[in-house]
DNA sequence: TTGACATATTCCTGTATCGACATATGATAG
DNA sequence: CTATCATATGTCGATACAGGAATATGTCAA
């Protein structure tokens, strides 16, 4: 078996840096043209556009036809199921039991050093 | 160039779905064995081992040897770089404005659905 | 129709999986 | 020391990228 496809999956699609950062960046200011996307990310065209395609089809973004241009749009419950897998996790970090905990450990890591 | 490796993120490490199985069962029963992690897996022995390596080494899991087993417990914190990615989007499908925003545009798809 | 512009698609190459299988390493008992 | 148990590592095969370059598709204007 090979790796899991980038289509897969919103976490295989949301691996990827750059997709991120498209995410990132539809988040941040309304529908966005695909140029304006390669206008602020250091990317050429034809790699955007297919970065795009990726997140289309796992459904994290939307596109809407406009003369030439086509808007692309946030689609933000579908970052859903990954806010529900890690947000449980969080209150293994936050708690303050753990904090006293990790505290401890840093310090017999310093000690352990010194010998 | 091509796809990141998996040991170069936590986003990477953790898009394969038999890791995340992993960090479940490390977060529900505390440290455990390889051995334990295969009973409960259907997954051979060797590919777990592997699995366990790349978690390793982007610091979600940790080792201890005990004996000829090793102990492997979850680091949770290391979780913490997707959960800040992925938390500033819980506003956007929580807000009532929002679920009143995708009620229409529902209703919208069914309208045009029926033309 | 033709040309210009915005975006998508195809082809290519180098690279990295994931799991199965076989084997190596390491610790412990006897 | 040797056999055994627990775990790690290496090899192989099939698969899937990600980006660059070139090209196709689609839309508008004159």
């Amino acid at each position: 078996m090979a790796r899991a496809t980038t289509t897969s999956d919103v976490f295989n699609a949301v691996a990827e840096p750059k997709r991120r950062e498209i995410v990132v960046l539809l988040a941040a200011s309304k529908p966005q043209t695909v140029g304006e996307l390669v206008g602020s990310m250091d990317l050429a065209q034809p790699a955007v556009s297919k970065h795009l395609a990726v997140l289309r089809s796992v459904g994290i973004v939307n596109v809407e036809k406009r003369g030439k241009e086509r808007l692309y749009s946030l689609n933000p419950q579908s970052l859903k199921p990954l806010h529900d897998w890690v947000h449980p996790f969080e209150k293994l970090w936050t708690s303050q039991l753990d904090r006293i905990k990790r505290r401890a450990e840093k310090m017999a890591a310093e000690r352990a050093a010194k010998n």
